[in-house]
DNA sequence: ACCTATTGATAACG
DNA sequence: TCGTTATCAATAGGT
């Protein structure tokens, strides 16, 4: 409820920031889009989050837009050298400060140069730190379940089609009697019996042990 | 008034479209300043009527938000790259491949663009996060304990003058009178009696909760 | 451009 | 983040 209007200022307290801020950036965006198709007009609109977030729409191609509007502002520069000059200047000089800025983002992000930043600032951080470890785990549990998912698949493949090689071999009785003549004299030399060798062509119980052997054999997880 | 709710499909009467492009415009405006005011974001808005005419917000510098955008998307940043090629040296493009590095890095750090990662990538990330996520844990606690200690010595510091002030009082039985005459004509004027001013140039139980709402008027801790 | 009935957006809270 | 709801804000249609 909107229980008294509010100042237009920024909002101190953290928190209520970002709620509003997811709030009225989706308020924002749908204005937008409305009015592209209402008035068939051509919207371009980039929203950097106070933590740096991009979020963006645009009507048509935001390259399209951004060259349509960079036409439009040229009239202004001087397209003679020394302002190119000056333009490239003014990138790299943009650039070196990108640098300085992200790697300085990363260092504290890992932990280091902290000592600049105060309370809040580190209050932040501890948050945005939290949320991305979130969804690397999460994101490392769906790849290990897929992985396990995708094997568990060949698995079964494997053992259908061994069921149906089994089946073929069992249909072919003068081949089934030779295979079975030559895996008995293989096996009496171990000292096991026929009976069992017989058994051992109608697997039924640790069809799943094997399954999970081979799951587990080439999934090769470090740490879980 | 709204006498209905409209469709957002394009609208066809010609005079009508613009009128609605003029308010829904403002509109759209205003909302933009609003939201980079109240949330501390970065807003750019670029809007083309269907007649060509540009129209155009920014909550800083257009150019200083088109080029952080740039950094953030892939695409454009060949497009930039080949023109570029023809005019800069190396360290541009160096620059560049570095902004967009370290830029893919926060991003992953954030959890965001973790599809191309690998799972041991994604285990490496886990840990460097985890890792800064410690020491900015640690740095957030060791900063509040300063403060308290700060704030506790000053306290202690005050607690300390005010003793000595009261028995430099003590110890000067002619100012002291003086001073309670004063205090008393004063108060007496307020209505009330002598001997319960006397009583206050004796405070002894409440000293430690001034010490503690000096503590807490100070810290301005956000979330501890 | 101004006026309002009505829809739409959203601040505070759960 | 999501849902709810009391309010405030935007605006469609009319003048």
């Amino acid at each position: 409820m909107v229980r008294e209007k509010i100042q237009i200022k920024k909002i101190d307290n953290t928190a209520a920031r970002q709620v509003t801020f997811s709030k009225r950036r989706r308020g924002l965006f749908k204005k937008a889009a409305e009015l592209s198709v209402l008035c068939d007009a051509d919207v371009a609109l980039i929203v950097f989050s106070s933590t740096g977030k991009l979020f963006e729409f645009c009507s048509s191609s935001m390259k399209k837009i951004l060259d349509k509007h960079s036409t439009h502002s040229k009239n202004l520069e001087k397209q003679d050298q020394l302002s190119l000059d000056l333009n490239l200047d003014n990138k790299h000089v943009s650039l070196k400060k990108q640098v300085a800025e992200a790697s300085l983002q990363l260092r504290q992000m890992r932990g280091e140069a902290l000592e600049s930043l105060t309370l809040e600032e580190l209050q932040q951080l501890e948050k945005t730190l939290e949320a991305g470890l979130d969804r690397v785990v999460d994101r490392k549990s769906a790849q290990i379940m897929q992985q396990i998912s995708t094997l568990q698949q060949k698995a079964l493949q494997l053992a259908e089609e061994n069921m149906r090689l089994r089946q073929r071999t069992m249909e072919m009785p003068n081949l089934g009697k030779q295979i079975m003549a030559e895996k008995e004299t293989a096996v009496n030399e171990d000292g096991q019996s026929s009976e069992s060798v017989t058994n051992a062509l109608h697997p039924g119980g640790p069809q799943e042990c094997d399954d999970s052997s081979v799951t587990s054999l080439k999934l090769g997880l470090p740490y879980c």
